[in-house]
DNA sequence: AAGATGGGACAGCCATATTGACGTATCTTG
DNA sequence: CAAGATACGTCAATATGGCTGTCCCATCTT
């Protein structure tokens, strides 16, 4: 198992290993944090028989409605054919619905019904009551360094499409 | 940074709503920075035929050597039967054993081999890369403020596993 | 007219999780 | 000591959410 020097296992001078605890803590903060949120809406989905993936695009275009599929699949990261079956179960259970773009006749503009607007805020309530908590308990300071530290996170590439997201509310 | 000024936009009555954008914010920057994060080692894992189930267990034993399987399961969550495969996984790379517990002889007591830690140190590398470029974006204020909300996001029963897990480096 | 782009669909596969049931060794407790 | 609880393993079936590869059509761009 090749492995580059600059991996230390011991004690060293180096710098980097004099964060090792702060990264720790940041790694499995964000994990439990992240889980434990997501958590709080999965009763939510599987009332409707859906499942997180249903929910991260429901949210997106919640957030940006007329959503092109090309902009949901990079903010997703994930591949046409796992959006599509996503939507297509969306689509049937009457939560999302499409149009044809005005400008790009090819688009298919997405957008929530309002059974879909109604879920989605339902689901949104549930994120809102255990995110709300933490904002208060950490004391708006804190919100703020919380957001500076996960912008940090996403890679120059990202960065642009989180942003436009963040304008228009 | 201040408070961003968007608080006091949207004029309302309701404190909830006052806090949407704020909410939304948190959330985005969440699913961004968490799955930008575990990317960062996807390519690692995929040279040993590993996926990031086999990372979650490896990383929680490299942080507490002789962790029982008990122990394991409540920290990450899923099913006996679930963790079984990615262990068996694990020890076949020769990357972790077990030892019969001391104190309770029913226990397997995890820990990596010597392969295990150079791995999970070389993983663990990436992971630092990243996160110790957006603290150092951010500055240390905004590191305390990142903590400070996580911890508030998770659910008091679980708090007392994560605090223990931090004491001991 | 040719090529690029946005989107849909079919087929098969993989990783990771689930539930339920059952077995064995070991510890705890009446 | 017997009975029950606990720690762990295992077999089997299933669900979810990803992936690759391929082919197609409509529409926009050049």
């Amino acid at each position: 198992m090749a492995v580059p020097s600059s991996v230390s296992v011991a004690p060293t001078a180096s710098p980097l290993f004099l964060r090792e605890h702060e990264v720790r803590r940041g790694v499995e903060l964000l994990f439990f944090g992240y889980t434990r949120l997501t958590r709080a809406i999965d009763d939510g989905l599987a009332e409707h028989g859906l499942g997180r993936a249903h929910h991260r695009a429901l949210y997106f275009i919640a957030r940006q409605p007329d959503l092109p599929i090309s902009a949901l699949l990079k903010i997703l990261a994930i591949t046409k054919q796992s959006l599509g079956r996503v939507l297509t179960d969306l689509g049937d259970k009457g939560l999302v619905e499409t149009r044809t773009g005005h400008v790009d006749r090819r688009q298919k503009l997405l957008r929530l019904t309002a059974d879909g607007m109604i879920f989605e805020a339902q689901l949104f309530d549930a994120l809102r009551n255990s995110l709300a908590a933490a904002y208060a308990a950490a004391g708006q300071e804190s919100v703020t360094g919380f957001w500076r530290v996960l912008e940090g996170l996403i890679p120059a590439e990202d960065k642009a499409m989180v942003i436009a997201l963040q304008k228009d509310i």
